[in-house]
DNA sequence: CTATCCATGTAACTAGTTACATGATTCT
DNA sequence: AGAATCATGTAACTAGTTACATGGATAG
């Protein structure tokens, strides 16, 4: 019944872990849920407030020495149902995929030039570095029990970021092919 | 310098193909663009009132005889314009990638029995649903020049689908190697 | 000694979703 | 005749982003 949202349910996953301030939580984040659930830094800070209105999450004033006054949040009895909840309910469909290069090639017929080529090769660049970003992760936890799933999800950028590298050289064949037929028409 | 967001590109997008309603845009566009850039019903209306204001289409009142009145848009020179400029404009990233079922699945330890693997199964008849889906459309657009690009989306969409599978069944058997070292320890 | 970065957040805006409304038509 | 579906849209809400603010620490 406590109506949490994805992203709450995210949070309260990390605060799960232990105790955080929000700026913890978003450099966590950036490094672990980012590549299937990215959050952006001012939407944490007003979720957690949330959180902590619906009395999921506490929050302790910590003065700060070297750095200015900060807010740790610590999850609650509630908090810690309502994520086992979240977690248990089914979730529908395969996720939602925002792909505006995609969406730019399926109008490629109206690009001017070679601009398809360059999309391509942007993406594909975009595409290696991910790829070494996530090859590092797994590396680094692999064969540590603890960080099992957080590795799992991590292949799944794996395996998901080599097939878009597939389908660009799908691309490039087709590509060629076409220019081929063009130069020697019927 | 028309300030075209991405939606509003793929609404010009499909425009550029010719006039098309609201209600039409929305149709095509769950049969098109869907699977890559989802655009919700109220969203299509709102952009093409913005759409018009900026004088990138025209709306004409279109009496309707067996249905409601409708508008239908044609995009004007401007729009055509700045969809070029849109569609020239480098693209950064690899698109946005929310996968809800992953961050559960990073969460995992935090889950009740079997859970996951429930979460597993459901995603998997997800996934398969739209192969199914994806295979159809390509058949159906294979050997169609005017179709190539359409085509060619999909297939995206049939690499990475693929690749989502194979990701399961990898984390399947680590979780059965699991379970049977669980059952022997140490 | 000043420019940049760290660490923290707030405020204002934009994009996207869900719920509501309506009348005609076709299905049972 | 009543229910579901088609064909249109609007209104209200929620999620997410970008821009702004601030003061201490550190690097050059």
């Amino acid at each position: 019944m406590p109506d949490i949202t994805t992203t709450g349910g995210a949070l309260l996953g990390l605060l799960s872990k232990g105790p955080r301030s929000g700026y913890d939580l978003i450099t966590f984040a950036d490094r672990s849920i980012a590549h299937f659930w990215p959050i952006s830094r001012a939407l944490v800070y007003r979720e957690l407030a949330r959180l902590e209105q619906l009395g999921m999450a506490k929050a302790t004033m910590v003065k700060g020495r070297k750095a200015p006054d900060k807010r740790t949040y610590t999850i609650s009895r509630a908090g810690a149902n309502a994520l086992a909840e979240w977690l248990d309910e089914p979730s529908l469909g395969t996720g939602r995929v925002k792909n505006e290069i995609l969406l730019k090639c399926f109008f490629a017929d109206r690009m001017s030039g070679d601009r398809l080529e360059a999309l391509l090769d942007d993406y594909r660049a975009a595409l290696l570095a991910d790829l070494a970003d996530l090859e590092s992760i797994t590396a680094r936890l692999d064969g540590v029990p603890r960080a099992r799933y957080a590795r799992l999800t991590a292949r799944h950028g794996i395996h998901s970021t080599r097939a878009h590298l597939a389908w660009i050289e799908e691309v490039w064949t087709e590509l060629s092919i076409e220019r081929k037929e063009a130069r020697t028409p019927h």
